[in-house]
DNA sequence: TGTGTTATGGACTTATCGTTCCATATTTAG
DNA sequence: CTAAATATGGAACGATAAGTCCATAACACA
């Protein structure tokens, strides 16, 4: 496949794809230039454009690395929890960290997304509605998990739980972004929890 | 104060307001150019910068006129409302409409603004913030309406319960522009109803 | 009617964007 | 050592963005 004759690369592919993730998570697409990108993942215009074909390519891509992250972090959180129920408080307390993180509050990179595209852009509201099932997907695992655990009622829909576990999350990273302190988003995290019982 | 000499305005600085509101609504900040503020608002970009002093002064009049909308329609919706509980079920239900809008989902313009905004600008991320609490406000009016009729326990935080009002709101919306299909919102919003008994 | 005041339309400016192109550098295969 | 293949750096391009400026139009007042 790939022809291993002429120049090689002077610079890892994936490196600079995870600088390029970190960018558009923290500034969005719009406010993303192709400028700060060069910068940020220490390449050349034409190395850019010749391996990942353009900025809105690049971007899909990100958006597609950030949503394996994602899902694979919760699956391997999932499979070290010590119950399904405690990985989902968890899941949900995490969002606390976020606004100390260094990068400050980014929200969720693929919600953002959904935010400045989905109005306009088909082909990335697709990807948008594929993330988001991955990550129902694996907090559906999480909800089972806790019912066989007894945890969680036997009788609740273990779809729609995870349904309103992706969109509280999503609603949380929001109240974080803009400016919610901790005491607000445990206040609410907690309310979040109750739905489950 | 506004001297009433001279040409008069060809325009109604109201309706251009609402105008550029929907636009901005519609397609955020970054992705409405002049251009097309100019042909929705109907007027010429003189008229646009004398009135209205630039792109950024006129979005944030759109924020503040949006949540000046929202937060006063809900309020007479709470005052019309045959209960507390009723009306905060008929805000939720209200999303699913939403969908159907000739618009299709747009979000909460203050939402989106945060998304687009709340990292780089520290002054809209302040309005933000603001408006923000308006609307938590009005929601505690209901939940606490709702303790007085006895539809939620009286011992709950009002306060909390509407943080967390607000942040399902902006989950709902957020997933109904992902492109949740209203069975999905249908069941999140019940789950959501389950935190406030 | 004339003067001061504000509004309008459109040309113009300046900056920045994403993208393309080409000459040059660096590798492998024969 | 030569030729083919790929990577790199930087100049150049076309488009479009927001914002400015000025001549002209339309009003109120005296």
């Amino acid at each position: 496949m790939a022809a291993n004759i002429g120049r090689p690369l002077e610079f890892d592919p994936d490196t600079a794809l995870e600088a390029a993730m970190q960018q558009f998570w923290s500034k969005g697409y719009e406010h993303t230039s192709m400028q700060d990108l060069l910068v940020a993942m220490n390449l050349s215009k034409s190395s850019l454009y010749q391996t990942f074909g353009g900025k809105q390519p690049l971007f899909r891509r990100c958006v597609y690395r950030y949503t394996d992250q994602v899902a694979q972090g919760l699956g391997q959180g999932l499979a070290k929890a010590p119950s399904g129920r405690r990985f989902i408080e968890g899941f949900l307390n995490s969002i606390l960290k976020e606004a100390q993180d260094r990068h400050g509050p980014r929200g969720c990179l693929v919600m953002n997304t959904a935010t400045e595209f989905a109005q306009s852009e088909p082909e990335i509201a697709h990807d948008v509605a594929q993330s988001i099932d991955r990550f129902r997907d694996v907090l559906q695992g999480a909800v089972e998990r806790a019912q066989s655990e007894g945890e969680i009622p036997r009788e609740r829909d273990s779809q729609m739980l995870a349904n309103y576990l992706v969109s509280s999350m999503s609603g949380l990273k929001a109240q974080s972004k803009a400016g919610a302190d901790a005491a607000r988003l445990k206040g609410i995290i907690a309310l979040t929890l109750k739905a489950l019982d």
